[in-house]
DNA sequence: TCGCGCATGTAAGTTGTTACATGATTTA
DNA sequence: TAAATCATGTAACAACTTACATGCGCGA
């Protein structure tokens, strides 16, 4: 449901393709929505059909012609209908955490192994996000509402990912003093 | 794929109907996996069919036949394997983190109350795990590896909540600072 | 020349949600 | 007497993932 909202957003910031809105979504909203290509070219047909959304088609030369989406009025009234109106909070599903639950089939060289992929995504999207923040959001205080607003957003990846990496140092810890190797 | 392991996990410490599993994913595992009871029985039959669990039947008067599982050896054997596998991060859906993005039509009187309801939220489920970890997890220096790995998916259920609960109140001034009202 | 980035999609399968359905016991 | 809790499910739909498919340009 919320995906249409997720590329109407985007969409309202500036046009663009789907391949880039999937790019956006990865990167710079990573921490707030996530889309495959597959599934945001399938959203931004039913949006066209929904005519929430237009494109205009852009050949190029060698490569496939771009077609870059743009709001319609109807998009964008959806869109602010949709921001004011109340959601619930996803529902948590963390393997990550569901495997501490079965935590004494786990070998501590196996979790320690885990921890130490995960705390290298964690290391590099933090880095990545306070490069954005020292970017764009130096001076928050004199920006308008859109931007501070997002500025929050972004600051809850910052402290997710931070904590993220805080925690997983206690779990490394409790690892090493309480060991489990194979049989 | 996971819930399949969230139940064997639950089975794994005793054995319990799917109602009960469907009550525990819900309650004292809501920040590690959720899952709907309709999900549960369709999953429970599934596992049922790869001799993962077996179940008795053990008759009511009046309500319907409790169904109590247990894990069979299989079924500890696939977790056992799966805990050891490493598993890749979940994406990000925020809704809410999603609404600020498009905050230039967010009202704030609506932003305001959106907020209210989901700090009420917050603040019950960090009660709750703090009541949990005060009843259970008060000396885990002398506890067996099982417990203390959960305490700490227990402490990452407190420090997220404890963590909306700060992030939210920064929010909240930012909408203050600069408001938005409808037309 | 091999892989990566750009750029588009289709198809099949899995997972999760919402609606429907039943019925006794306990609590307000 | 109405609602919540216990206890089980089916069916339809929506959302998300994984695999398949194409093809040019560019840099190592």
């Amino acid at each position: 449901m919320a995906l249409k909202f997720a590329l109407l957003s985007c969409l309202h910031e500036s046009p663009a393709t789907g391949y880039e809105l999937t790019q956006t979504l990865k990167e710079r909203m990573g921490n707030v929505w996530n889309s495959s290509h597959q599934q945001t070219y399938r959203e931004l047909a039913r949006l066209l059909d929904e005519e929430c959304v237009t494109f205009e088609d852009v050949p190029q030369t060698g490569k496939p012609d771009r077609k870059v989406y743009s709001l319609t009025d109807l998009g964008r009234r959806e869109l602010a209908e949709w921001v004011n109106t109340p959601s619930s909070r996803p529902k948590v599903r963390d393997p990550l955490l569901l495997k501490l639950f079965a935590g004494d089939f786990w070998e501590s060289a196996n979790l320690e192994e885990e921890l130490a992929v995960h705390r290298i995504e964690w290391q590099a999207t933090l880095d990545k996000y306070l490069a954005i923040e020292a970017r764009y959001f130096s001076a928050p205080e004199g920006m308008p509402r859109h931007y501070r607003l997002q500025h929050m957003a972004l600051r809850r990846g910052i402290e997710v990912n931070r904590s993220w990496l805080a925690w997983s140092e206690e779990v490394l810890a409790v690892n090493q003093a309480n060991p489990k190797t194979g049989r």
